[in-house]
DNA sequence: GGATACTTGACTAATTTAGTCGGGTATATA
DNA sequence: TATATACCCGACTAAATTAGTCAAGTATCC
């Protein structure tokens, strides 16, 4: 089990961006620099994050990118919906009428998924982004 | 984030041995059928199960594998254990001295893969192979 | 002695991941 | 209005991982 770089790289974006909380665009640029991330990289990442309305852009020259909202109502489980990474935490599929194993019925262990699922969206649930800039 | 294949047949094949908790041997040919896992995949996963004391192996004919322990007494965090599964759940890398962008200092969202690490880990500490089957 | 079943290492095809590349388009500022 | 800045976006790819298979054993029961 591992998270993948693009929830990572988001987070610390994000999180990047809050602990500047100006109210002027930054730039990717800006926040490659810092966090070590690559420029193109990044771009990928907030195409998403944009369509998610986490973010909103602003073109042009000095422009860059502003959050949609304060930092202490944005929820990480938010931030891993946009990057699609909250639904694929278990193992069996879910919407196959078969069942998990092409059989009829489910596999003995899956409720234990739907479960390791929903212990831990509740945590990224209540997880600000205010909360990781406060340590 | 997604967890792989060899843990979860290790949880569906175990939960099936307990299901039929004699103490007779259950040879894997019998857990393949029951449960679709190829057989020399189980082989793979029982070896290392094994070698962490979560079965025990019976050689010859009517031989195959015991729980070690009752149900009730295995926690799944032992199997994950036994799987390599456990630690991995985190993005940056723990024991690089030079911090997690091969930089010298932390990253911002370090310690919220230790606390997400942590939070999963309690998830497994507290299931058990009998909860798994007696629903 | 033969069937059964565990034991083990090596190998491989397919998928996923973690990016890069390259060519855009919009806009602020000089 | 020129130009630099910075967002926008699709296509591509190398490397790693996964999910197994293959093949050749060894131990034990009947």
């Amino acid at each position: 089990m591992r998270l993948n770089t693009k929830s990572r790289y988001a987070v610390m974006a994000l999180a990047d961006m809050a602990s500047f909380n100006k109210s002027k665009p930054i730039s990717l640029r800006d926040i490659s620099l810092r966090q070590s991330i690559s420029l193109q990289y990044l771009e990928q990442i907030f195409l998403k994050l944009k369509k998610h309305n986490i973010v909103k852009s602003v073109r042009g020259s000095n422009g860059g990118y502003v959050l949609s909202k304060n930092s202490n109502n944005i929820k990480l489980s938010e931030i891993f919906l946009a990057l699609n990474e909250n639904v694929k935490t278990i193992g069996c599929d879910k919407n196959s009428k078969k069942g998990c194993n092409g059989r009829s019925t489910k596999c003995i262990t899956h409720n234990l998924w739907d479960e390791l699922d929903l212990h831990i969206n509740a945590f990224f649930e209540n997880k600000k982004l205010e909360d990781l800039i406060r340590n």
